[in-house]
DNA sequence: CCGTTGACCCTTC
DNA sequence: AGAAGGGCCAACG
C-alpha cells in the first residue's frame, strides 16, 4: 500500500522516543526525500493530535515558530520535562539528544 | 495539467 | 547569534 508523504511523516514522528528529538530534514530523509523538509512541516501542521510533534525542530536545534504548540516556551518546557538537554543559547543540544532510528524500526514503515 | 501554498534548509551578510 | 534571500518538493484546487 503506497502511503502519502504526510502519512509516513506521522508514522515516523510517532516513533520518536521520549527524551529524543528529530529535525524536519531528518524526517524528510527517513521518509524518502531529503529535500522535502517543507512537506514535513506542512504535514505536521495538519497532523492529528496525539502526535509528539513538539519533538521535531530545526536543523540547528532552534525551535519552530511561535504559532505552533502555542509558543516556543511551551515546546521548550515539554522537551525539558522529557529530559532533553538545552544549550545556554536556548537551543536544543542536538549532539546529545538527536534521535537515531534503528533499522528494525524503519522496517515497520 | 498548472499555479499556489507551506511548522524547511542552506548560503551569505 | 540573528536576519535576509533563494531554492526544493509534495499536496491541493
Amino acid at each position: 500500500m503506497e502511503q502519502t508523504f504526510p502519512q509516513r511523516i506521522y508514522k515516523l514522528v510517532s516513533l520518536i522516543p521520549k527524551g529524543k528529538v528529530a529535525t524536519y530534514g531528518q524526517l524528510a530523509l527517513l521518509a524518502g526525500n531529503p529535500r522535502a523538509s517543507r512537506i514535513v512541516g506542512a504535514a505536521l501542521a495538519k497532523a492529528p493530535s496525539g502526535l509528539p510533534c513538539h519533538r521535531v525542530l530545526y536543523r540547528d536545534g532552534s525551535l519552530c515558530c511561535d504559532r505552533a504548540f502555542g509558543g516556543k516556551e511551551v515546546q521548550r518546557g515539554l522537551l525539558k520535562r522529557e529530559g532533553v538537554l538545552f544549550l545556554p543559547t536556548g537551543q536544543v543540544d542536538l549532539l546529545h539528544c538527536l534521535w537515531k532510528p534503528d533499522n528494525s524500526l524503519l522496517e515497520l514503515l
